[in-house]
DNA sequence: TAGAAACTTGACCAGCAGGTCAAGAAAGTG
DNA sequence: CACTTTCTTGACCTGCTGGTCAAGTTTCTA
């Protein structure tokens, strides 16, 4: 884990300067890539002197290590769950409002998560095998289930689930983009709602779960 | 335009070099980065000294501008073209078609866009502003029109179009993590077909367009 | 075939990036 | 209030990177 086990409640001193360096190592990160972000720029966006940077992280892979670690993390609690129970209908409503709320709030952290992906994910390699695979495989089970019992139309779980990962992370990666097409400056809180509803309305209805 | 014009029919040999030198430099950009991806790297995986590199493009930023410029090219070539006489379903057909093939076939090129917006797109603000904005526009009157004509459900144009570019290119982009999930060496010929078959299916349907 | 133009390449250089270090300042503790 | 631990930081070092250069080789052309 980031945070030091062996720091009772005395001395956020560590907590409060880690968690400035890592907020800035994620920026840097992402706006010029790992070879691209020097230590010292990190150390300018977090207003500490580089030597400070490399006291708390022993060196840069540690940081990216840190900042990537931090990252998975909120993924791991952003994409809510979705059970049995719910049935296909609520379940791709609950997994899409997930989703695209957390691209809206921490783009940060699915831009992280593209760059590493699209460069061949040689940090990510490991929690894609294990964790994510498993974690596809058993939604996908469950939208069979539904499938198998009539519930929903005989779609590729598989490439649903894949459908609604790309189509909501979009809006966080190509975020820059998607601004620009719309000719706007950022989003606003209407938007997590209107693009919600819009994906929603369309999987739905393509699923057969809307007359 | 990359190709020097000077050049007639004579002395491919310019030509070949440049090719090569594209070629590798791609692959650097897009595992590297730009700062990443050094002239000696890019040297070696075309099989040319540095300083030949050097002596065909001044310096890593003119190689990176025609990397880049060659990936619009491809975009632009492949993206196809709709028109009003297609309808609604013929439209969504082939503009699913296009991009499905376009990601599978030259995954590279999305990959280096994707990058390149994801990092705030210093080098592309301007083709988003100026032809993508405008592309997105005047498909997006097409549709509008479809749907005035009762021919379509009314969905928002615009968000259908960023979803058709998010859920193709995302089997380019996130080629890795998905092979990863499948447990997949590599995708397959038929690969293109099944999710070319996948999105319509479901795209239409939301769209109405199916019954 | 001779001279010009295009190409090739090893050697070199200046600047910058990651990382170390040691001396000192602050904070914690008994 | 001593003294230990944690934190802070400027100075420094080494290796690598983009880029230059000039001497040579090959290809073109008239």
């Amino acid at each position: 884990m980031i945070v030091n086990k062996k720091q009772g409640k005395q001395s956020n001193i560590r907590a409060k300067s880690q968690e400035k360096i890592l907020d800035a190592a994620q920026q840097e990160f992402i706006l010029q890539s790992y070879k691209g972000a020097t230590v010292q720029s990190i150390a300018d966006r977090a207003g500490l002197p580089k030597a400070n940077i490399l006291y708390y992280f022993k060196n840069k892979e540690n940081i990216y290590h840190a900042v990537l670690e931090q990252t998975l993390n909120m993924w791991d609690e952003g994409i809510g769950d979705i059970v049995i129970e719910d049935g296909p209908k609520v379940a791709i409503e609950k997994f899409i409002a997930a989703k695209v709320k957390m691209s809206f709030t921490y783009p940060s952290a699915s831009k992280m998560h593209a760059i590493e992906v699209i460069q061949g994910a040689p940090h990510l390699k490991e929690f894609a095998r294990t964790y994510l695979r498993q974690w596809v495989r058993t939604k996908a089970k469950l939208f069979q289930h539904w499938i198998d019992n009539g519930e929903m139309n005989d779609v590729d779980p598989v490439s649903l689930i894949i459908l609604i990962f790309s189509s909501t992370q979009h809006y966080a990666d190509f975020e820059t983009q998607i601004l620009t097409i719309l000719n706007r400056a950022e989003y606003e809180p209407e938007d997590i709602e209107h693009v919600t509803k819009f994906l929603t309305d369309i999987i739905l209805r393509g699923c057969g779960l809307k007359k």
